[in-house]
DNA sequence: CTGAAAGCGCTAACAT
DNA sequence: ATGTTAGCGCTTTCAG
């Protein structure tokens, strides 16, 4: 707590080597002798010396750092982004690199400061896990050396390296299920404005004019992914001359906000209302009854940008541009056949 | 993406003068002739260099970075750390200091290495957020020479600076408004043994035993903080010879688990049952009814932890050992008077 | 106001 | 199997 931290060069001197022996043996080094090793790891235990890290990665110009910028970790809309920082850290920890998750609340100065953080030696490679997508960081990210690659990422067609799952499809599979069992009148809540958003609905209105059903605009709501705003649209949409009989909702958040509203107007899932909710977070399990929903290999997504990135900066070869990740129908409760 | 990163040397002598100069730029430091720092400013924003941040930490010995170590960002009975992140991510910023979340997902080794990691120069305080108190990582936090405070922290007794959630007053309020509403018959739902667990309990208890009523084990149920398990004891409860008429769970996920039983049983909230959560995460106020519970400040949790740790890098006086911060009631829907 | 020298703690590349 | 030499890119200290 006050002592100044150990030096290589006092371990050295203490175990009377040179430094170089002594940071071989730090790093797994073989051509020391055992007993010299032994010899040095008892007064690295005795003394506590830990290898200062700066100063490493200034010397080896690498720091086995991956650098991952979302823009929060608590509210809502973000909740999905746990799932993928897990999958991130599992495959970090395998490779024995560390991740550095940085948050900027959606603001843009920080997206840019924290890039640039990232960028000045802090990390070998970035992950761009943001729903905004701006030409600020954007360009940073487009001069900087190190390897980038964007998830799921918002709004704009860049010519960074992309992971993304597949939402066409994704919207496609929600609305066939939906229209399998019956159903005529299928609302459609969407998200915030973003590439997603337009592939999901783009699957679902496809399906639509597929099976000859016309889309009605009456029928598509706005959202922002949150809990508050799926109950806002369903009580819109419940107010309709002719309200729907399902619902396909981008976010499992909003799912249960529909599932709210219907609950306080006695209607019942799913034999008054069909639900289909979007990412199968784990409370989609929970809830009664259960959600049916489109699942997002999030936990994948997060190891997969991992692999890759580190491959990358290994200096192999970059693959496709653009990578598409799978989505699953999960069935549940909370879709029945229309009356 | 390819070419190397510019150094200062090469921004010193593009522009012309020393690299001190191009360093009292970065740096904002006075005594550089304006003329001397427009050109620098120019050549750094068309090199697009960034400082290297090894090097600086290496050479200040100071990196202005806070590591915060949790378990983990997903799961459900982590929740609410979201809510001090964003409060420890907010006042990190304001001292422009960098704040290096790292996960251990509660895994012993991971622990030790992710402190080790911090410990060895990548930051300058650490903040401790685990559930789990494992004695291998906390003699290294008393060894090691930068300050540590640990947050909310379970189980053990230690002698490290710590801020936590006066947990015990918690306890009482949950229990004194269910009494105040009449309640004779109030159930306990638990959490992992822990610190906040026990002194919880000990409110409820203390309260029970101060209004002359019995503590009746039978209704003192064990969980672990998830909305599963707030499912399961609820269950248990109403399976009982006698069942509770209100049931205090010690967090929002368990109530809500709470409620999802009740409603499976057709027991109404509040007024066949109330319930009391703990946490006040966003999501009790978008249930319905809206979920009576102990507000947590977790948002300056955060805060106040990285502005005390702050203070404390800058050889600040240290603060008293322990820290408590305040909870409250909120009293939404949930709870009403005994029948 | 600006510059030169020294060194932060480590590793790479070469000796021995 | 071990030691020596040279830096990594920056800041600190002290001179001009």
């Amino acid at each position: 707590m006050t002592r100044p931290a150990m030096t290589l060069s006092e371990i050295a001197r203490i175990a009377g080597v040179s430094k170089m022996t002594v940071s071989n043996v730090i790093n797994g080094k073989k051509g020391v002798a055992e007993e010299t090793r032994q010899r040095i790891m008892e007064v690295i235990q005795e003394t506590g010396y830990i290898a200062n890290r700066s100063a490493r990665n200034l010397a080896s110009g690498r720091t086995r750092t991956i650098g991952l910028v979302v823009p929060k970790l608590n509210s809502n809309y973000t909740l999905y982004i746990g799932e993928i920082l897990r999958g991130a850290g599992d495959a970090a920890d395998q490779h024995h690199w560390d991740l550095l998750v940085c948050t900027t609340s959606d603001d843009e100065e920080r997206e840019f400061r924290r890039i640039q953080s990232l960028a000045s030696g802090l990390a070998d490679g970035i992950l761009v896990l943001l729903p905004r997508a701006e030409q600020s960081y954007l360009s940073l990210l487009q001069e900087t050396h190190i390897p980038v690659i964007t998830l799921d990422h918002g709004l704009i067609e860049t010519p960074l390296p992309s992971i993304d799952v597949d939402n066409h499809t994704g919207g496609r599979l929600a609305t066939q299920h939906l229209l399998d069992l019956g159903h005529r009148r299928i609302a459609f809540i969407g998200g915030t404005y973003s590439r997603a958003h337009l592939e999901r609905l783009d699957g679902y209105q496809e399906v639509l004019k597929e099976n000859g059903i016309p889309v009605d605009s009456e029928l598509i709501v706005q959202g922002d992914y949150s809990q508050p705003s799926g109950f806002k649209a369903a009580e819109h949409l419940f107010n309709l001359h002719d309200p729907p009989t399902a619902i396909f909702a981008l976010s499992d958040a909003m799912a249960f906000g529909v599932m709210e509203s219907a609950g306080r107007r006695g209607l019942r899932i799913p034999d008054d209302l069909s639900v289909v909710g979007f990412d199968d977070i784990p409370m989609a399990g929970w809830v009664h009854p259960q959600l049916t929903t489109i699942r997002q290999p999030l936990y994948q997504l997060g190891e997969t940008a991992i692999n890759l990135i580190i491959a990358m900066t290994d200096g192999d070869v970059l693959p496709g541009q653009r990578m598409l990740l799978p989505v699953e129908l999960v069935v549940r409760g909370s879709t029945t056949k229309a009356r």
